[in-house]
Formats: C-alpha cells, sequence, structure tokens
DNA sequence: GTCTATATACTGATAGAC
DNA sequence: GTCTATCAGTATATAGAC
C-alpha cells in the first residue's frame, strides 16, 4: 500500500531503500522465522542501522505483513497468469497441473517472499496474520472455484468438499519447504511424483484397464 | 532419557511435577510456538515459579528437545503397534491405509506432543533440531521400509523415490496441523478425504473399468 | 523442591543531531 | 535519510534463603 515516490508499478529488481529492507527482510525471515529475526539483523544485511529502518516501517510487524501479503500475491498471480495463458478447452487434469506445478515451483525459485510467507504463517503474531487472511482467503478461494469447475465437468468426485481438498492439496506443496533442498532433490522429479501423487494416487491400478497412473505430469 | 527416579515407563499420567511441567511445555508449545513460550508461561501453567523449573531442566532447549522426542517416538510406537496388529496376510493398501490414519489421528488427537513436534521442528534451534534427527529418521526409515513393501509386491511403482513420496505423504498430514479446527472440521471426514487423495489421487479414473476411486479408506 | 531476588543480555522502538 | 544514543521491557538463567 505504502510505496515510494515516482516508483513504478512491482519493481523486479530493489533499487531503493525500502524495497532493499523488503527483500532481505524476507530472505531473513524464510530462514530464520518471525521471532528469531532482529531488526538488526536486517539492518545489517541492507547495509543500514536498525534505527533507519523506522524511517521506512513503523514497526517489525508492519514488514512482516508486506512480506506475508506480497507472497501470497505474487504466488496468486503467478498461478493465474499460467490458468489464463492455457488454451481455452484445455482438460481439468492439465489446468490443476499447471496450477500445482506453478504453485511448488514458485515455492523453491524465483525469490523469497512466496517460501518466507509459508514460514510466517503459522509464527507471525495473530493480528498481524488476522490482517493477511483476507488476501490468503482470495487466493483459497479461487483453487476451490477451479476445483468446483472441476466437479461440474465431472473430472473429480462431486461429494469432495472443495475446501478440504484445497487445504490437502496445497498442504502437501506448502509442506516441501521444511524438507525440499536445491542441492539434495530434482525439483522437478519432486514436482512430477507430487502432482502424480496428488492427481492420480500412490496405488497402482491394478485392473486390466491401461489406466497410466503415476504417470503423468511430465511436461514444462 | 532422564528419567525421574522410582517412574515406570512412559507413564500415562502425569503426577511428578517434572512430567507436568513437560506436559504444559507440550501444550503450550504446540499454540505459541517456540520463541513465544516463555519459561514464565510454562512456570504458571504448572503451578509453581519460572526459576523451579531449572530443578528439573538446565535449559529451555533441554524442554524442547524432550518434547520433541517424545512427539515421534509416541507416533512412531503407535504406527508400529497398529502395523503389527494387523493380520499377516493384509493387503499393503490397507496396510498403508492404517499407517496414514493413525500419524494423522494422533496428530490431532491424544495429547500435545505429536502436535507440538509438528510445529516446534522448523522452529527449534538448529542444535536442539540436529540432535532430534536421529529420532525421527528412524520414523521416516520406518515409513521407507514400508513403501518398499508396497514396490516388492507391485502395489506402488517401481520407479518412484521412496524417500519423496514419504517426505509427500507425512506432508500432507502434518500440514493439517496449520489448518484443521475440530468444530470447523470433522475429523473422520477430513482423514478419509486425505487418504482417499493419497491413495487414489484426486482425478476419477473415467475407464470403463469399475475402479472405486476415491471410495475408499472407511475402516477404522 | 520451591521460593525471592537479581544478574546479564538483548529486544523493539524513540529522540534528536547531522 | 541515516546516524548515535538510549529507554523501557522482557528474556533466560543463576544465587542463595527456606
Amino acid at each position: 500500500m505504502t510505496k515510494s515516490p515516482s516508483q513504478p508499478d512491482t519493481p523486479t529488481v530493489a533499487t531503493g531503500t525500502r524495497e532493499r529492507v523488503l527483500d532481505v527482510s524476507a530472505r531473513i525471515f524464510r530462514s530464520r522465522g518471525y521471532a528469531d529475526t532482529t531488526m538488526n539483523h536486517i539492518a545489517k544485511a541492507a547495509g543500514i542501522k536498525s534505527a533507519s529502518i523506522y524511517y521506512y516501517f513503523k514497526s517489525k510487524d508492519e514488514i512482516v505483513e508486506e512480506v506475508l501479503n506480497l507472497g501470497t500475491q505474487r504466488m496468486f498471480k503467478a498461478v493465474r497468469q499460467n490458468i489464463d495463458n492455457l488454451a481455452p478447452g484445455v482438460s481439468f487434469r492439465d489446468k490443476l497441473t499447471v496450477a500445482l506445478r506453478t504453485h511448488f515451483t514458485l515455492l523453491h525459485t524465483q525469490g523469497d517472499y512466496t517460501a518466507a510467507n509459508i514460514r510466517l504463517f503459522p509464527e507471525a503474531p495473530p493480528p498481524v496474520v488476522k490482517r493477511h487472511m483476507c488476501v490468503r482467503r482470495s487466493y483459497g478461494l479461487y483453487w476451490q472455484a477451479m476445483l468446483k469447475e472441476g466437479q461440474a465437468e465431472g473430472a473429480i468426485a462431486d461429494t469432495l468438499d472443495v475446501e478440504i481438498v484445497q487445504l490437502l492439496l496445497l498442504g502437501t506443496l506448502n509442506w516441501s519447504v521444511q524438507w525440499y533442498k536445491p542441492k539434495l532433490y530434482d525439483l522437478n522429479e519432486v514436482a512430477a511424483s507430487g502432482i502424480s501423487l496428488l492427481l492420480d494416487g500412490l496405488i497402482q491400478a491394478d485392473e486390466i484397464s491401461g489406466n497410466p497412473v503415476s504417470q503423468d505430469a511430465k511436461d514444462a
């Protein structure tokens, strides 16, 4: 909301001090969490003194809130963009695959805001989280709407509670920030495994039907 | 490891002060997390003064470590017990269902240690987590061994990396501590949805085969 | 065993010089 | 805009009386 003057919309590279503070905050929050990140940590990483931060932000929680909101917003924007770019007649399955892959990939590449968002969400003070909830709810409702489309098409079971499914789906991906290490696992392999698990399940369909279970989601 | 004298193994009900401190610690850590839980919070809930805690524990981190270990150990014990009690010829699918359901249920019932464990894991100081890792690794390896059995039986794909699958499976369940509220969702419905999602996938098998997708895991 | 009192350190935040 | 200096609050942990 607060924006330094004469800045274009959503600057990709941090130029001013305020953006630099936000960027390093996201990076440090991502690895140290909320409570263990001090204004001094942020200041040092930004190359200023901690008192100077208060020229741009009223409090530590104001920084947290902005990092939280930016994380969700960037995630939302990327997912919607990739979905909107799909061909009109694309199957629900492919649509969901793209959404899941985008969410997962953004969690582990392209900046620290999305990963910091996942970590900060349970750790941040309740008032901050409460204010952030409206942004997060929009994103969740977007997924639920997509799932309802899938139900209408008959691609997924009518009886499912789309809210629970949404929480389970994104939960599987979100939890990966706790264990995924770029040097230890291959991002594409993990993404493919996760998407395959969520779309087709772990158990092989050992019926006569040649259903290609656990053998999909290998595009991109 | 440290145990007050003349105590039987794994006391179910906390009698002594030490056990009471541990129990309230687990409860408070579960809801407030690591950093926001103070020795004073614990002391007050245990009905003593904060200085008295140091008669039983050298430091806050010693409490955290014990809560962390107990959480994983209880989870491990419950899952193994339920698996061992199964009939010899039971299918891999049923086995996995029982394991998943046990893990999920224990996360949300029967004490705060298991839920606190999930929350503390990313928040606790690295040295504490590092010491806890051997316990956690045993539990992960137990799951991976189970998955390998499934591969040997042909129940799940041979090509899957069992470590990644294990992390994805438990991640789906673990993440639920962030959103599951007993008053808002039904535990059995969420468990059934989660297990169905993980075993059979979200997408309907719209082949001719009468494969009962998303229609299982409703025992227990 | 549990207490009171306190040491020590560090936190988020403010005041005001430059 | 960024600094130095500092306040007030609170944290973990210790010392020692009872």
